[in-house]
RNA sequence: GGUCCGGUGGUGUAGCGGUUAACAUGCCUCCCUGUCACGGAGGAGAUCGCGGGUUCGAUUCCCGUCCGGACCGCCA
């Protein structure tokens, strides 16, 4: 069809020119012999104008019909600012009315006052909507500017297989029902992890895979059921190696999309990361770490505080600096309530004015307790103190999550700023009350540290890995490890982790398999290409970088699926539903 | 699996033990030559998610259920 230009380039310089476009009818205003249409299309908005002369022609034409038009490039007398092609409009000549419209359900425009219920149901009507169209479009030139950066880096892209082998390890699977083995079920990949590790066994040195992902979890915010990684796996590196490529890949990408050039990124250990931050993936964007005030504590006559610690229970607090009077004690017992999600028993608060120390546990503090709770969180005049007694890892994580509550309450998170951060030296076990056991922290082929092998029978808790994240602003944008390449180091895992090798075989045979055949040393990430787009798009909505995205019961509203299917399907499978 | 919030014209909200169910916007008709959130006049449009209960009477209160959302668990 014919069409000169897009409803979005059009400026000063075009005028006179006649010009044809196509697009849809964004807006319409009658001014009965005048008639004024802001056209739309994929670039953007153009007026067109329809005279005395031409006006009739459009005087069936409503919102979303898609027209062709043609027409001469005018300067306007009063520009309007807020378009990009405000300068100018088009004198319409010539229409073509390509296609109708029904009334939509809502309103398209940026600022739509539909729900996201309604708008997941017409979710093709919501994609004409500015932002969602341009969050799509920011998603293609960062997946753009991956191929370009690894494939400059000589990785290759190699696609794997979405019919795979179920492992019931980690996360629940989606299962696909085998028509020609009845009985048996393929599973949809968890991540390529195995698959990519075999190419490092294949020879291929570095790969890279923009993979769709497929975990049968409960949602959030910021968690799909089927979701997209930027999978990578280099051969012959150490963690440095894989840093590095990670580090100049989020370079290249925000350079190229927001024109900012990142500093290296700083590094901390897990370990203490969760004793300053009380997360794993912390938003560094602002202060207000934790501080371990148990010695503080040490032989207080606090029932409370003594029994905990005598369980090996930890005391951290965080300071908010001159607060102490923006709370009140109604506001205290929110915040109480909100700890009590992440498993804390109560929210202790001290606060500090004019040289006194008054608060929920004043009274059981002495004055030499005090004074070194002063010194210690070097408290200034109105500072607020809140304080959890608690298991080491409750402790840690509620304060950590009302650490970052405070911090967007208080709005002492600059927007502005992407923080990255490595954490390093995971854990390799971590701890299951109800198993009273140690269990594998990550997936069995991550190396433990070489220097914790002798812990991995005695002091699981002590044992720690070559797996990393990098977080940006609060969230995981990855994670990965350097593999385990050796197969003795691998039985003594598949022991530690408490797998027979009858198990491992059964699972990963062919994979224990191929690592007899010369094995690379490789190690390598996932990153989470939706959430790389959220945080440069500033959406905390992970719907909103996704086409097609599913709700929080991880169904589609739009196609109703997942959905009954024919009994004759069934019965194909040898599948029968249990009422 | 759990906790919490929500469901009222097409859309988004208000409301309340007895209402003519309100407002905005959209839609329809008419008027309008410079709008750009056009303006003006008029009009249509809702068995208040579904089922049960309490009550003389329920959109309103209670229970259940379905749907949407946030979070905890879960996500090796």
């Amino acid at each position: 069809m014919k069409r000169t230009h897009s409803c979005g380039v059009l400026n000063l310089e075009s005028v006179g020119q006649e010009v044809t476009l196509i697009g849809w009818v964004s807006k319409r205003r009658n001014l009965g012999s005048l008639v004024f249409i802001d056209l739309r299309d994929r670039a953007g908005i153009t007026q067109i104008t329809f005279d005395e002369a031409h006006a009739d022609l459009v005087k069936e034409v409503r919102n979303e019909y898609v027209l062709q038009v043609t027409g001469k490039v005018v300067a306007k007398d009063v520009p309007n600012p807020k378009l990009k092609t405000g300068a100018i409009e088009v004198l319409v000549s010539s229409v073509n009315i390509i296609n109708s419209a029904e009334t939509t359900p809502f309103i398209i425009a940026e600022e739509t006052d539909a729900l996201e219920d309604t708008r997941l149901k017409y979710r093709y009507l919501d994609l004409r909507r500015e932002n969602i169209k341009n969050n799509l479009m920011l998603r293609h030139k960062v997946t753009m500017c991956v191929r370009n950066y690894l494939s400059s880096l000589d990785f290759i892209e190699i696609e794997t297989p979405i019919l795979c082998k179920s492992t019931p390890e980690g996360a629940r699977d989606y299962l696909v029902p085998s028509r020609i083995f009845q009985g048996k079920f393929y599973a949809l990949p968890q991540s390529p992890q195995i698959y990519k590790q075999l190419c490092m066994i294949g020879g291929l040195e570095k790969y890279f895979q923009i993979a769709k992902c497929f975990r049968d979890e409960d949602l959030r915010a910021d968690r799909q059921p089927e979701f997209t990684q930027i999978d990578m796996e280099m051969s012959f590196v150490e963690e440095e190696d894989v840093w590095n490529t990670v580090e100049g890949l989020m370079k290249q990408i925000f350079s190229e999309i927001k024109g900012i050039e990142l500093n290296n990124f700083p590094r901390l250990t897990y370990t203490e990361c969760m004793a300053r931050f009380g997360s794993d993936k912390p938003d560094t964007r602002f202060e207000m770490e934790l501080n371990l005030i148990s010695d503080v504590f040490a032989n207080t006559e606090f029932e409370v505080f003594k029994n905990i610690l005598a369980a090996n229970g930890e005391i951290n607090a965080i300071v908010v600096k001159g607060k102490a009077d923006a709370f009140s004690r109604k506001d205290i017992d929110k915040l109480t309530d909100f700890v009590k999600i992440y498993g804390a028993k109560a929210l202790s608060y001290l606060k500090y004015n004019q040289n006194e120390i008054t608060g929920s546990i004043a009274k059981v503090m002495s004055d030499s307790e005090k004074n070194t709770i002063i010194n210690k969180l070097d408290l200034k005049e109105n500072d607020l103190v809140f304080i959890v007694a608690d298991k080491k890892k409750v402790s840690q994580t509620s304060l950590g999550a009302l650490r970052v509550k405070l911090g967007k309450d208080l709005n002492l998170i600059d927007s502005d700023k992407f923080n990255f951060l490595w954490v390093t030296n995971f854990p390799m076990f971590e701890y299951v009350e109800e198993e009273n056991r140690f269990v594998a922290a990550h997936h069995p082929f991550t190396s433990p540290n070489l220097e914790d092998m002798d812990k991995l029978f005695e002091n699981q808790e002590n044992c720690f890995s070559r797996a990393y994240d990098l977080v940006l602003n609060g969230y995981e944008l990855l994670s990965g490890s350097i593999r385990i390449h050796d197969q003795a180091v691998q039985a003594k895992v598949f022991e530690a982790i408490g797998m027979s090798l009858e198990e491992a075989k059964e699972k990963f045979g062919f994979f224990l398999e191929a690592f007899k055949y010369g094995t690379p040393p490789h190690g390598g990430v996932g990153i989470g290409l939706d959430r790389i787009i959220m945080i440069l798009t500033g959406t905390e909505n992970i719907r909103d970088v996704v086409a097609f995205p599913k709700t929080a019961s991880a169904a589609d509203l739009m196609s109703e699926a997942p959905n009954l299917v024919d009994e004759k399907q069934l019965k194909e499978l040898k599948i029968k539903i249990e009422h």
